[in-house]
DNA sequence: CAGTGGTCTAGACCACCTC
DNA sequence: AGGTGGTCTAGACCACTGA
């Protein structure tokens, strides 16, 4: 373990950055996957040849990022999107009145294409790379509340199909985490009022030009790469997107 | 200082967390003011019996949720709203291309009036209590991008008006923080796409009807008192509202 | 009971800023 | 040079879990 020197240098990093660089590289390994438990605190240290409280640095600034899950007197577990406490980590959708209802999500149609301009860039793909498409409606106590269209690169699911889709019990960020190894991150959300086109609005039985909230999210895996491009038409009318600024 | 015992408390709270409740009272006490250094780390330890290593850990919690900032070589720094590097902490705005030019903050109107039950509900006043309302526009790059409707407590903001704000080179919450010494900490927002009515189309420049993003936040300053209910219409033609997702 | 994460301490040294 | 926060260590003890 290279400890820092006294000379500067401009690719300096504390010990417990380099201790969660290589935590992090046996995640994206698959060396622990979602939902297991990884080595104790103790462990590392030795493995790493730091002391304790190095690791625990390291994994403090990965549970703070959701990366992990403590659990104390357990141990430190690999976050997963099966954990259904993390339902909302992504969704930030509230009822306006009372407690939200339980969620059900309707796959609608499922094909493949090749990528455009706007959808390559976005996923950093050539041009004209193969990718999937899919349309679902989130219903909330049986009204329907979001219409996603989703943009998923085909390379990374390469068996995916609408019966896959609606055999998936839980969330579709579960899916793809169990069923192609592919663990959502982080994602970058942009938000904007606009007019519902004849299809959304059918959809979210709403009329057509009533306002409606676009939701557009780029989805990252580790290393920061894209792995979904999402757009979320959002009913407003009984629910609302929560939002908490610290 | 009150060490934890062996024996299960339901009031247990580890010696950082009490420290960090004695540092936060200063806080409201006014003893530090926003922007003042703090004392330092092995300063805060003697005064309150403790070792460093606690203290630390008091402020790094505070300095994650923005109450406290650290500069390193320098000293710890009461959070201040009239730091521009925080003037984005509660304005999610982008625009859609390119950088967010500069801003100007346009008051329109300021009036006093008696709490209605909603307002009063929300600012946790008793109903008829006075409160002040305030219209404001937000240019960007002289285009009106942000209508807000603003209700504050009467009794916070004794001698408020048009003539003031209009005075007010910075940020509305730096001038709050500064003249009534009510400091924002932080928000909820709730936000949901509307259609524009005559007022906003009319100072937003837009046509009557189209969509636009309501933005419904509550501000609170510390233990969690609510002091500012705000309705902001965005006009999302050339802007977005921006959010991550950790 | 043993093993895990959580807290607290004391001391050393590094990186950064100011005088 | 002297002060600040930032890192790292080693060791002790507490709180929680499950066998």
């Amino acid at each position: 373990m290279n400890k820092p020197s006294t000379f500067h240098s401009p690719t300096f990093s504390p010990l417990y950055r380099q201790i969660r660089a290589l935590i992090t590289r046996s995640l994206e390994s698959g060396e622990w996957g979602p939902g297991d438990i990884i080595p104790s605190e103790s462990e590392l240290a030795i493995r790493f040849g730091v002391s304790q409280g190095t690791v625990r640095k390291a994994i403090d600034e990965m549970a703070a990022e959701n990366l992990l899950v403590r659990r104390q007197g357990k141990g430190t577990f690999v976050a997963t999107h099966n954990d259904p406490r993390s339902f909302f980590r992504f969704l930030r959708l509230a009822a306006n009145e009372g407690e939200l209802q339980p969620s059900k999500s309707v796959p609608l149609e499922c094909w493949r294409a090749k990528a455009g301009p706007d959808v390559a860039r976005t996923l950093a793909l050539e041009p004209g790379a193969p990718i999937i498409i899919v349309r679902r409606l989130l219903c909330f106590a049986n009204e329907p509340v979001v219409f996603d269209e989703i943009y998923l690169p085909g390379e990374l699911f390469p068996d995916l199909t609408l019966d896959i889709l609606k055999s998936g019990t839980s969330s579709l960020y579960s899916l793809f985490e169990s069923r192609y190894g592919v663990r959502m991150i982080r994602a970058d959300e942009r938000l904007r009022a606009v007019s519902a086109d004849r299809v959304s609005s059918e959809l979210l039985q709403v009329a057509e030009g009533s306002p409606l909230l676009l939701v557009e999210r780029v989805t990252f895996t580790y290393a920061d790469k894209p792995v979904e491009w999402r757009r979320g038409y959002y009913s407003t009318q009984n629910f609302h997107y929560h939002n908490e600024l610290g």
